[in-house]
RNA sequence: GCCCCCAUCGUCUAGCUGGCCUAGGACGCCACCCUUUCAAGGUGGAGACCAGGGGUUCGAAUCCCCUUGGGGGCACCA
């Protein structure tokens, strides 16, 4: 039984929250929520040059918008700790990392390095040229400790480099892997201390991931081949690791590492993109876990009840776009017509070139006119970002179409005109306005034109929406309301004159 | 080049301790039904000789080995 399970989701931040990084942080958090143990946010803001301002907030704001709450970490505005084990900002633990460093060196398992990176290029250059193995060549390794002691007094830049043992083998037991082994001796003296006295990812990581009392390392499987070096860090430092689990990679279509050319990564854009985030977080899973062999959609709670490291998929899988957008047209027909209006909302009122509805439509939009019209298009909406499109002839003054739209197959323009003056007359005597009026005054009235029912109703359709696909007429009639369907009707019988 | 991981329909996957698989589900695709258009929904279909080859076994997609293919890693980046 786990104890207390506490798992962490470790970014840097160097960039967006791309869709691999942000799935290896709903995995951790499923199985913390779904264990009732703790969801760890660490930030590894050990490389001060690649730092990105802004990059934790739009990572932390992902996370949010899925959901994906945290027990202990930075707090929601990226500024403060929350948590006991903090600081949870690598930059604020450097003398943690000094500390444990301080040790390792004393103990002989690791040592200074006086090797400037223009000699490690230079070693780096040569082990290509002659198809060697790139690696540190250990010159610093078997330094004299008085010429040791002289040069790092003298104030000569340095780093602290981890002594590998030259024998014997380093094993991983994977929890989604089994056993993976490595023979020390192909791995070099890596740096755990870098000369601008931070600490390298190795290093922070396993001490970070000790002293939070992390259970479970989850991470990506690019993180495989440097997992002996960690186990090694954990022996020397007499601590016992922590289970590790490395999760399968999110590729392209091209199988490569998803990346920009594969079309959006962040998970930010998806949601501009109008993707819901249980949309994205239910699809996200499934991509290297399942629960069985036939369930597709399922619901946060039951993700959270059911998940389990054990089903986790061993092979990367392909990020395919095709599938997450069904997927979500599924959630927003599962949505109440109020919330899916209130999700669509800030959709329709962006710029029209941001994919809202057209600048002269008046803002705020007349809410209860939107709840009216949500029924009608909530089953044809995959995106919210269709919201505008899909809506726009409810709220536009002018229809701008094509007149040739109007005449449907088998009718030509005086006949449509004829059919629209009489629906015309009709529809003005009505005294009441909704479908089902609406519907028993047209099927009769293409009977006594002498056309088919979708010849008049195709024909009116257009006039009144100006497109030739929308949801039924006779509710989409309704909700425009008489007065804006007698002003179209009549607009479009005037476009039909020779 | 070296090390490591992986390998079932185009894609996501079920298949975990071998027989219930003449391989199941989903997306996408194609028909048909429903239907005033578009969707949604329903039904059916095409689509994987389980990468290839050897074994083990009465019997393998399921276990072992090799080959091939794909991916990842080899920084004072994470």
């Amino acid at each position: 039984m786990n104890h207390t399970v506490r798992v962490r989701y470790a970014p840097s931040p160097t960039g967006e929250p791309h869709l691999g990084n942000i799935r290896t942080a709903l995995f951790n958090w499923l199985y913390a929520r779904g264990q009732g143990g703790s969801f760890i946010v660490r930030v590894e803001d050990t490389d001060q040059e690649r730092l990105v301002p802004g990059a934790l907030n739009s990572i932390l704001d992902a996370l949010l918008w899925l959901g994906l709450d945290w027990d202990e970490g930075p707090t929601d505005d990226g500024k403060g700790n929350k948590g006991a084990f903090g600081p949870y900002f690598q930059s604020q633990r450097l003398p943690l990392y000094h500390q444990h460093t301080e040790r390792l060196v004393a103990s002989g398992s690791a040592y200074r390095c006086f090797c400037s990176s223009a000699r490690l290029d230079a070693i780096r250059r040569a082990q290509q040229q002659q198809k060697l193995p790139p690696g540190y060549d250990r010159l610093c390794r078997d330094m004299p400790e008085d010429e040791r002691r002289r040069r790092l007094d003298s104030g000569e830049p340095s780093v602290v480099r981890f002594r590998v043992p030259l024998e014997g083998a380093t094993t991983v037991h994977d929890i989604v892997r089994g056993e993976v082994t490595w023979e020390n001796r192909l791995l070099d003296d890596f740096i755990i201390l870098k000369s601008d006295t931070f600490p390298t990812y190795h290093l922070a990581s396993v001490v970070d991931d000790h002293v939070m009392q992390i259970s479970h390392v989850m991470r990506a499987e690019e993180w495989l081949p440097s997992t002996p070096r960690h186990l090694m860090l954990y022996y020397a430092l007499g601590w016992a690791p922590p289970k590790f689990a490395h999760l399968p990679m999110i590729l392209g279509a091209d199988r490569s590492k998803l990346s920009k050319r594969h079309g959006a990564t962040s998970v930010l854009e998806y949601r501009t993109q109008g993707f819901l985030p249980d949309a994205l977080l239910n699809f996200l899973t499934l991509l290297g876990w399942s629960l069985d062999d036939k369930t597709d959609v399922i619901s946060r709670a039951d993700l959270v009840r059911h998940f389990s490291l054990d089903r986790i998929t061993k092979a990367a899988a392909i990020f395919n776009a095709e599938k997450l957008t069904w997927m979500n047209g599924v959630y927003v027909r599962a949505m109440s017509p109020q919330a899916l209006a209130e999700q669509m909302l800030p959709f329709l009122e962006r710029q029209e070139a941001d994919g809202g509805l057209p600048n002269d439509i008046p803002m705020p939009l007349d809410r209860s006119y939107l709840l009216r019209i949500v029924p009608l298009v909530q089953e044809r909406l995959k995106l919210l970002s269709e919201s505008a499109e899909l809506t726009g002839f409810f709220f536009q003054e002018h229809l701008a179409y094509d007149a040739s739209l109007l005449v449907q197959k088998g009718m030509d323009a005086a006949a449509t005109a004829n059919a629209l003056r009489q629906s015309s007359q009709r529809l003005a005597a009505l005294s009441s306005w909704d479908t089902a009026t609406l519907e028993a005054l047209f099927r009769p009235l293409a009977d006594e034109l002498g056309i088919k029912t979708g010849q008049l109703f195709g024909a009116v359709r257009v006039a009144v929406t100006g497109r030739t696909a929308t949801p039924p007429l006779f509710q989409t009639m309704e909700a425009l309301g008489k007065e804006r369907c007698m002003a179209r009707i009549a607009l479009a019988i005037d476009s039909l004159k020779p």
